[in-house]
DNA sequence: CTGAAAGCGCTTACAG
DNA sequence: CTGAAAGCGCTTACAG
């Protein structure tokens, strides 16, 4: 070995102190006299003194560490989430952990179990498919950004899927859009946007509410569909998509067929997405706040850690049926480009105008 | 408390066996009897028992873990390289953990620091602006994905940017292209594309390069630079973007300007993210291959864990000059929708047609 | 406010 | 192939 690494033995030499006040001074323990503090700090910076987070783990009662897991790294709805968290970790002091599901599948490991085993105080999953009988009773849990699958009696902070189709459905109905299409896919979250979205609709009889969708989320399979939809259903004038990027499978394929957005056709996505904001898309969609969702999650957890009850003092608009809590949060509507008035009413179908890509 | 988690111990006494024995079978060590493996797995199933991954970094001598840093979450060029490193470790059965450079930045910790006080084995550093004072010398570190800002002595592996900056221009010069300008932005990576751009540009003198951008390399920046690229040089014919949400700011500013693409203007990404492959975009791009620079560094960080001398063992297509060593792999180039012949010349300035959105 | 002792749950030699 | 002992670097009561 070249030289072992300092521990907090070699710094209380060093200062001239006992192993503990080490170990309190480090930690920032009030009780421990201003002379005494420098003295422990000087000396840990000059032997370059490393505290070892595993030691530190195993004697203390809380590691001050919360664990966040998502399904899949590649969709970056889990973004503004995390940065919402975040926030809301930084006042007490507590440090953030990211797994990806997936990350170490080759080892077979939960990524519940990882998180345990280096015993984090509590777990956010922003993750939809995670086996919910590997979460032990005791373990402070919250859902965020998705109502589905949960262990028994976890809470669930999200956005009001129901609250957000409406409001896309008034958006389109108001700019005069009567014939609509929904482009949906698998997973849970698209499922209850579908089921929302078709509710909403279902509200007004002179509205038709065309679907399509099955495979992944992705903007390949947004822009099969919405080709199948447009073809399928020509008298169209509004697509709205499960998500963002099947929004931007919908522009492609009305690039496509020559149809202009938003004079031929009206399309909007769902998840606010930095993508959306783009100047090249300029897309309409809803905004589920994922942020927002992000920070009461986490302040919902931090009352869970610090064991003030979070059924008692919970966060704003919350709802409470029986042994599912949740709180969900209202989302807004953004209308940028890609949607516009309905065109008039020429007949069933309407020639497809060349038009130049781009 | 409500009760204590197993331990080895009651593992241990369950099976009938000592508390070492338990934890070689747990790990799988082959000199354990097939009778008293499945007694202690089973054992172990019963209990619920959860190794304590603390105590076991605390006490062994490496922890058959990777740590991978990157910057920027945001950014998802770290994706592809997180796949390959993720595919290099598997059969090595190596975890691998992920950290983002600010994810804790409130608890004042170097990601660095908070890697190693989890002890990690080796490092990927995916991430250009770490400061490298923080890097032991006896930690194994690979940077990947850029050649920037180094601790001494430790191996890069990127791919070659002068070799795809030559590979983009050779393909817009191929389709006719002279008047070609570069978008780029602050960071080591377009520091480094911009230079290699210029480098390759100057290899023909027939050929001019406008350079513009300094601030970040996002697609708004992307598209104020292009507005002005080409208002300030109307005969250009041909962009190519630092990467590819620069190129992405091109193409909102070519059809703002009424220009179509590629018939007016052709656009050039880099890094082929998935936004470059979709139905919208088509974006003609430069691969950098990130997945197997991520393979690369991660075989390397495995020769230079175990080590076998990382220097003598190199990957392929490696150059050593004297202190700073390195491994740089082809990128190649990917042609699309984006990029085609050079419109002909008819005079500097040609008029903007008028062209619908979309 | 301070210090000596016990212990967190594992892994590692080391003797059988 | 197996088991008793020491120890990893911290935190936590607990007595001063």
């Amino acid at each position: 070995m070249a030289h072992r690494q300092p521990t907090i033995i070699d710094v209380a030499r060093r200062a001239g102190v006992s192993k503990s006040l080490v170990s309190m001074a480090l930690r920032g323990d009030p009780g421990v006299s201003e002379a005494r503090r420098t003295a422990v700090l000087d000396a840990a910076a000059q032997l370059g003194h490393r505290p070892n987070r595993a030691a530190s783990i195993l004697a203390g009662t809380r590691t001050d560490t919360v664990g966040v897991i998502v399904d899949d790294l590649r969709n970056p709805w889990y973004l503004p989430l995390l940065e919402g968290v975040r926030e809301a970790l930084v006042p007490h002091g507590l440090r953030l952990t990211l797994t990806d599901a997936a990350m170490n599948r080759h080892l077979g490991s939960d990524p519940v179990d990882d998180a345990l085993s280096l015993r984090v105080d509590g777990l956010i999953m922003a993750a939809e498919a995670l086996d919910p009988r590997a979460v032990p009773a005791e373990l402070p849990l919250v859902v965020a950004g998705t109502r589905a699958q949960r262990p028994a009696g976890a809470w669930a902070v999200a956005a009001d899927e129901a609250a957000g189709a409406r409001l896309a459905l008034e958006h389109l109905r108001g700019l005069g859009h009567r014939r609509i299409a929904h482009l949906t896919g698998t997973g849970g979250s698209a499922r209850a946007r579908r089921e929302a979205a078709e509710a909403a609709a279902a509200e007004d009889p002179a509205t038709s509410l065309a679907v399509d969708g099955e495979g992944a989320p992705t903007e390949e399979a947004g822009y099969i569909s919405a080709l199948r939809l447009l073809r399928e259903h020509p008298d169209t004038t509004a697509i709205l998509a499960a998500n963002d990027v099947m929004a931007m499978g919908a522009l492609a394929a009305a690039r496509e067929l020559g149809l202009r957005v938003p004079e031929d056709l009206s399309v909007m996505g769902q998840d606010a997405t930095p993508l959306a904001a783009s100047p090249l898309l300029r897309l309409s969609t809803v905004d589920p706040h994922h942020d927002e969702v992000g920070r009461a999650a986490a302040g919902l957890l931090v009352r869970l850690i610090r064991g003030e009850g979070g059924a008692t003092s919970a966060p704003a608009s919350t709802s409470t049926p029986g042994a599912t809590p949740e709180a969900l949060l209202e989302p807004t509507l953004i209308a940028r480009r890609t949607t516009g008035p309905a065109p008039a009413e020429t007949g069933s179908s309407q020639p497809f105008p060349a038009q130049p890509p781009n």
